[in-house]
DNA sequence: CGACGGGACGC
DNA sequence: CGACGGGACGC
């Protein structure tokens, strides 16, 4: 496999955190195969593109204006973290995070995450304002969905077509357009070829006109089943207008029945080789974001840091006391009085598990005191956090990553 | 230059 | 031909 060596940057999206209470998403892609470059320009291409996207969408008197469906979780996050994560907007009721009870495995821990979950908040503005700040949120490799969760009912199960035959030059606004007669759109996508090398090669010199070649294949989830077998009695084998060619709509496989490639345990068991595998500088991402106020971007230079030449292993000078039994604890210091803990999630995210994140704020003006605490599960995705997160800059300020010392606690091991 | 929390053996 | 970012209703 390739490497993309010149892409090991960290851009920060952030508004300016002194002044806006707003956080764009932080955009960051993980460099984790082909499979992970870029594959659109930047455009989140499973949402709805119209206005009933239902992230935006109130939900009626009847429904919970507390309730929330977060969707494209990463693999790796437990219920705990994403509690933690949706915590920090506001006080949670309870969440779930839904996994494959069917798994076949005799570690219950390890049973596959099915990559979504539901968050209940006390207050329906916090379910409101989790939807404005964390959805789009990326993770790890994941962008996620936040939004309302629509009522639990036979109803709206087995609403997923799969689409084939469609024209190459159709656009996702245009397949709406296509299936909207018949229902409510939850979620629509156009399948793409990988990008070709040279678009890649663009890409990362932030062109920002990205071709992406339809594969003809999409998918369109309805919010009723009932019009999901509409659309199929009404569009299978019809052509859509400007095209030669009869579209097949039909439901598309479950999950659970297609042949899936489950991530290999030993990636739980061998974090340094997950490590390694995982890690790649989040990169660029091109302009849509950069409309906004001064914004600082550092190309941090990793050359001391290579995943495969055994640096992990040089620094093995372990940080004992800052493993507290459950995780690796690390300091980040100079922070912005108005950091939130979603900034700590976004920026640890993508190196591997985070158990926990800390914003430490001033009791009387609850503004940030300047440093927070994040804990890691695994020592070498710590490591790699750390050697890439120290010395970035967020907003205007350099940051300074380390383990945990015990300052302050003399002889106490905490 | 600066700089390392907070909860609390439980309902 | 083709199945997604594997993965949208509590598994």
């Amino acid at each position: 496999m390739k490497h993309y060596d010149c892409v090991e940057c960290l851009e920060n999206q952030f508004q300016d955190l002194n002044t806006s209470d707003t956080i764009e998403p932080f955009i960051i892609m993980m460099q984790n195969g082909m499979d992970a470059m870029p594959q659109q320009n930047g455009q989140l291409h499973n949402n709805t593109v119209n206005a009933h996207n239902s992230a935006s969408q109130t939900p009626s008197n009847e429904e919970s204006k507390t309730n929330l469906i977060v969707n494209y979780l990463p693999q790796t996050m437990t219920q705990e973290e994403m509690k933690s994560l949706f915590s920090s907007v506001g006080e949670v009721e309870s969440c779930k995070l839904i996994r494959d009870k069917t798994t076949d495995t005799t570690l219950a821990d390890f049973t596959q995450s099915l990559g979504y979950g539901f968050v209940n908040y006390h207050r329906p503005e916090d379910a409101e304002k989790a939807i404005n700040t964390l959805n789009g949120l990326r993770l790890q490799n994941k962008t996620i969905k936040v939004s309302y969760a629509r009522p639990s009912s036979e109803s709206i199960k087995g609403a997923n077509l799969y689409v084939s035959g469609l024209p190459k030059h159709m656009s996702q606004q245009e397949l709406e357009s296509l299936f909207s007669p018949f229902g409510r759109i939850i979620t629509s996508r156009i399948l793409c070829d990988n990008l070709a090398s040279e678009n890649v090669r663009s890409y990362v010199t932030g062109t920002p006109e990205i071709p992406c070649l339809s594969k003809g294949v999409g998918f369109i989830r309805f919010d009723q089943r009932i019009e999901a077998e509409r659309a199929i009695q009404e569009l299978n084998g019809t052509i859509p207008k400007g095209s030669n060619e009869p579209i097949t709509v039909k439901f598309a496989n479950s999950p659970s029945s297609s042949n899936k490639v489950i991530a290999p345990l030993a990636a739980y068991l061998t974090p340094q080789a997950a490590a390694a595998r995982r890690f790649g500088g989040p990169i660029h991402h091109p302009g849509r974001f950069n409309t906004g106020k001064t914004m600082l971007a550092i190309n941090k230079g990793l050359q001391r840091f290579s995943p495969l030449t055994g640096d992990l292993l040089a620094s093995s000078i372990l940080p004992a006391n800052t493993m507290n039994g459950s995780g690796w604890c690390i300091f980040v210091y100079n922070l912005a009085p108005e950091t939130e803990e979603s900034v700590l999630w976004q920026l640890f995210g993508p190196f591997g598990a985070v158990q926990s994140v800390k914003v430490i704020r001033d009791l009387q003006t609850n503004k940030c005191k300047g440093f927070g605490f994040v804990t890691m599960t695994n020592y070498d995705e710590a490591v790699v956090a750390i050697q890439s997160l120290n010395g970035y800059a967020l907003g205007n300020r350099i940051l300074q990553v380390s383990f945990k010392t015990n300052k302050g606690i003399p002889g106490l091991i905490s």
